[in-house]
DNA sequence: AGAAGCCTACCTTCTAGTAGGCAGACAGTC
DNA sequence: GACTGTCTGCCTACTAGAAGGTAGGCTTCT
């Protein structure tokens, strides 16, 4: 299936959890070679320097964002409610502390001082997060499922501004459940408004 | 006047840029150094230990952040323009690029792999802000110069992500007139409403 | 035979941090 | 005014350990 072998899964999943509670000078080879239980040369075997497995991670990374999208786009049909699942997958990864950060948006707070080639794959995964939502919030617009008050594109840089923004407070006050609250007060102002 | 040396300061400023760029494992005792004109050793007769340096140094943040907010307090009384005042200041910082991220917007994201001492004070940094913007929301609900669409500490805290996730945006895309494009929105939601 | 995967052993450079010395500023004292 | 002690700020020189990375050898699978 995939041209990867176990153990470099293994390396790039060890890497992807120290990555986001540290960002990328957070960890070393020597923390994945305790994780995975691998010599710290045997990693270079796989990937030959951090930059490629840094690289190669956000690259996995994105897509599988894209495929995630896909999916979701798939399986659900309103615009709004697609937003919420987003909103959702988030809020379930920040609450059973499985995956309680998005990669990118660590990274990005690091952007200056990354190595370009990493720099560069997370910049494409704002990019195509921030067109993805875009068109969530276009389509929406249209069939009048979603408010907005504002253009699309500006609308989906603030809901993702918010998303990554509720990230961090959740984080900061060490408070998972923080995460939901910040959110659902955007997505009820993005839901249709009633008549009444 | 200020007990601290004139280089204590310096090596607090560049240690600050640094910390800005790259976070707390983005730099080090040899790079403080070359900025300063100082050797590595000379840092350590100011800051024992880098613990030390950036405890210090969110410290200072955080009281000069109050100062900041009281400043801003003292001069404009009402509450929405206080918002719009505190996003001005972030868009000024983005923009001319002088202090282009929060210290502890970036080290938020860091924080589990973060030294306690320096976790703690990041903590406090993000407590004190989110309880005075929930006091400006609430004072800004009773004088209707603010429309809330949820609790004000909700509102406060929605800003805050709000306007942190813009700053990530506005780096990841480098593209710094990002920040107030996102940010407007929000500020103009909050806005009272006009009567037609 | 050869490639893949992992190993030991090693290298260089960088890391935070220490030891100890030296020059100047500022006392107090004779 | 010279004589002392001490404190501050900075220096050179050094340490131990961690960083990313390399060389080369040993199995095992194909």
């Amino acid at each position: 299936m995939s041209k990867l072998s176990n153990t470099s899964d293994e390396i790039l999943t060890s890497a992807r959890n120290l990555l986001i509670s540290g960002g990328y000078n957070g960890f070393s080879y020597a923390d994945i070679s305790d994780v995975v239980g691998i010599r710290k040369a045997s990693i270079h075997h796989h990937f030959p320097s951090k930059v490629d497995l840094v690289r190669v991670l956000v690259q996995q990374y994105r897509e599988a964002g894209i495929a995630g999208v896909a999916a979701l786009e798939r399986n659900v049909s309103n615009p709004l409610d697609i937003l919420k699942a987003y909103a959702g997958h988030w809020s379930q990864c920040i609450e059973d502390a499985s995956k309680p950060f998005c990669v990118c948006a660590l990274l990005a707070g690091e952007l200056p001082s990354l190595p370009p080639e990493v720099a560069t794959e997370v910049t494409a995964f704002f990019r195509f997060i921030s067109s993805w939502l875009t068109s969530v919030m276009e389509r929406g617009a249209m069939e009048k499922t979603i408010t907005l008050s504002s253009a699309p594109d500006i609308e989906a840089d603030a809901f993702l501004a918010t998303v990554y923004g509720a990230m961090l407070s959740a984080r900061a006050y060490g408070n998972p459940t923080l995460f939901s609250t910040i959110v659902a007060p955007t997505l009820s102002r993005l839901s249709p408004i009633v008549a009444h």
